[in-house]
DNA sequence: CTGAAAGCGCTAACAC
DNA sequence: GTGTTAGCGCTTTCAG
């Protein structure tokens, strides 16, 4: 085996585009080895220098940038990924029963501010659904799996924050309920429940029944408990039904509670697209909206401003933004991040 | 220098957790490596037995192939990325004047789509917008970028097939119009708008006008072209007023239309966003739909279904699935893709 | 058909 | 401070 000294192998090995002319165009980007070159300095420093990681002289730190500038030199993440082995890609990890979910627009709006919080960093964006019933062998899957940058939990359960893999720790987050370990992001549904409440009161409502969001997921409890405090404060029974996320199960939910209680006078919904539901139900028996019955949504989509749905905002975009970043980055605290919600009066309650 | 045979280099080097008991949790993925010494074999017969990409004896790839099922093997896409410079990510590119495009349903559903393509592949998916005025500059940028896998057009301009960068070529495709270099991928609006035209001429309507989509955008002069056809083979006047593709140039299209043409009885726009801001302006100037003018959008989003628009399909999701897949593999034919379109009808036209 | 060796572009010990 | 040396995990000539 011939021993070449490292330096002069560098030397005596070309550097095709620098002092070529190619046409810019075909020309690959530069790498640290073309900046050193330039600069007069070894790789090492050029490496400290850009990343600040270690003591570079002024001057050493003056040439190395204003050739990296001069060359438009950016660091390859893909070669940082693998020798530091940080992953390429934020995933959003959606727990649900079927791929549904991921067909949903909320999981879409998650998904796209993810996008953009990793773009300028050379990362990607995925999605992957973990099944409800096992969701453990899916973040196993994903601790294990070396692409993975971080992790946004959507729909987070208490096992999934239990049982979390130790690899994946400090670089998961929760859009809902969180735990020592996970930094959890999520919007003021209590306050939403409350004010909506106190909006139905004021306006005269007395029976006034909730249509909750799915019994398994624990931030959706909240607005749960914060309604039926609010109804007992005001001393109204607190009525609620077992519901999901979905049109089906605002349907249902509504069907419920005119059977359980014709004399209900405003329903409250998880989410506008069981507000949706209960709408259509509600024509559907009859009852004028809001004469006989008001109703009050949750999220404040498109469609809510085409139908005329009085619901609290949700501000998807903020959170999953200030989630994504959470997920990339050292969480600033690791405790929880509630994002106001403001209700929007519109014609239907 | 002390120069050490590489095998026994490798032997005397421990091999971590394959003999260790550490935490099934904690345990880092296998590697080729471990792979190559558990079939005793070298990493080169793996690479190749596990690629496909050289010969292997058929005792060396069963062996391979047990050891890396036994240990639950998958190559390390960064890696792989690295040393062919495959990229890791699939970016979204839109062309716009503002990050709205980025806001919009319909580019979250591509990024989604996208995204589920990558999943398994171990890539990432991401947006970024392309200025309209200088979309070439963005273009440049995504040839240079490493961490480019492939390169999904939504919005394709002529300057843009035209100026392509060579580095990318073979690995750009275009939901939208395409060229020679670049694969197309789009709906059958042509299709569409005839057959909306058809639907309005069946029904009575004589004095149709068309919002039509952006000026600046090719795949967009097609449905126009089909819509002027269609109204000539029917003898009637081809009006057409210049839109977009939001509300606003609903609403603005609508108050056009009915200013210069004051008897139009139909109104046929490009994308159901105009078709609601049409139907908002036809409202306020008290004229009913459809019993004065039927409206008819395209792309049937949850709102028409809301708003009871007869309108076209437009499967985003099938359409940016086969281009993100495009993107990734050697296009299939080099040609444009079109998917079907059907009306949906309902109370508006 | 198979193994050794050379990197992809970068970071991180470790010497000077 | 700065350079040298080792890799990260993989593919790929190039010899045998």
């Amino acid at each position: 085996m011939r021993t070449v000294p490292a330096r002069q192998a560098l030397l005596s090995r070309p550097v095709p585009w620098y002092d070529g002319d190619v046409r810019d165009d075909a020309r690959p980007p530069a790498t640290l080895e073309h900046v050193a070159r330039a600069a007069g300095v070894s790789r090492a420093t050029v490496s400290r220098a850009i990343t600040g990681s270690g003591p570079v002289s002024a001057d050493a730190l003056r040439r190395v940038r204003a050739a990296a500038e001069a060359m438009g030199y950016v660091a390859d993440p893909i070669a940082r990924a693998l020798v530091s082995g940080a992953g390429t890609r934020v995933v959003v990890a959606v727990t649900g029963t079927s791929d549904d979910v991921l067909d949903c627009e909320y999981t879409a709006r998650v998904l796209m501010a993810t996008a953009r919080v990793c773009a300028p960093d050379g990362l990607g964006a995925t999605v992957r659904r973990l099944p409800l019933g096992n969701p453990l062998t899916g973040l196993e899957a994903l601790a294990r799996d070396r692409t993975v940058a971080g992790v946004v939990l959507v729909n987070t359960t208490e096992a999934m924050l239990a049982g979390l893999p130790r690899r994946l720790r400090g670089r998961t987050v929760s859009i809902g309920t969180g735990s020592a370990d996970v930094p959890s992001f999520d919007v003021e549904g209590a306050v939403a429940a409350t004010t909506s409440v106190a909006h139905l009161v004021r306006s005269g409502r007395r029976r006034i029944a909730m249509i909750t969001g799915p019994a398994w997921l624990p931030c959706a409890q909240h607005p749960v408990a914060a309604f039926r405090a609010a109804a007992e404060a005001a001393g109204l029974p607190p009525r609620t039904v077992a519901g999901g996320f979905d049109r089906r199960s605002g349907e249902e939910g509504a069907e419920a509670v005119l059977a359980r209680w014709p004399d209900t006078d405003a329903i409250l919904a998880s989410c506008d697209e069981v507000a949706l539901g209960a709408l259509d139900v509600l024509r559907r028996h009859g009852r004028r909206v809001p004469d006989d019955v008001a109703v009050v949504g949750f999220d404040d989509v498109l469609a809510a401003e085409l139908t005329d749905l009085t619901t609290a905002t949700h501000p998807v975009e903020l959170i999953a933004t200030a989630a994504a970043r959470g997920a990339l980055e050292a969480p600033v605290g690791d405790g929880t991040v509630l994002f106001p919600s403001t209700l929007v009066l519109r014609r239907s309650a």
